[in-house]
DNA sequence: CTTCATTCTATAGACACTCTACACAATGAT
DNA sequence: ATCATTGTGTAGAGTGTCTATAGAATGAAG
């Protein structure tokens, strides 16, 4: 029998960001959202911790890829909503094309040849 | 007309030691012979640095993934050559699948839905 | 109305790894 | 001798995720 695919993957520090901004594409969001919508998009293979995920979006509005506004959730709760900004946007690109060349270039490297010894 | 790719890309931490060791599957080799597989082979979007590079051995020798002896280069320079243990294999097909998994994970974030604001 | 679980934000500190920058040794060529 | 090349190595900075902890605000239960 198969072993079992794990059920969750630490994540490799610098790919937070773009999941971030991936996420508030589909438009405002809370961090507590965020987190939830990216653990249930990848299948519950990421899960992403306060811990991480707070620095992060205070990192990512520091530097003017999201803006973030006090509002209340559906739940009723005050949350604070983040929202892409312009320069996000062009950033989120920037971001993502950097992590198709790498995962491109660990394919090339991970590729087996059938020349191993 | 389209953006040149990058010529080159950091590397995300916790992904070196995969590069070692699948580099290792190949034979033994130096470090220096390492590094310059590694980027020969993605292309040169990846390029080791030796203050990366022999931390990482260490590291892997510590743990018993890979060990060393010093031997003679072709180009006849001393030089230690590494080689993956028994564990060594084990460990990088356990590393291997774990960045499958995380691959996969970013992609599944990642893909357009067409839902995007 | 007071307890409790839930939702949501936040920080501190530990930890791990890659990077830049520098240093050094040994060989072969000129 | 001098020099470029090959090869190994360390120190220290920087970055970002993790665990652990804290607390505020709301709604529900008794």
């Amino acid at each position: 029998m198969k072993p079992s695919p794990p059920s969750r993957v630490d994540l490799l520090q610098g790919t937070l960001d773009l999941l971030v901004l991936r996420t508030l594409l589909f438009g405002p969001a809370h961090g507590h959202a965020i987190a939830k919508h990216i653990q249930a998009v990848s299948e519950e293979l990421l899960q992403i911790e306060t811990g991480s995920l707070y620095p992060a979006l205070h990192r990512l509005e520091a530097q003017g890829w999201i803006d973030a506004t006090w509002e209340k959730s559906e739940k009723g709760k005050r949350a604070k909503y983040y929202r892409l900004t312009s320069p996000g946007r062009k950033h989120l690109v920037a971001e993502r094309m950097k992590w198709e060349t790498f995962a491109r270039a660990m394919g090339l490297v991970l590729k087996p040849t059938g020349e191993e010894a």
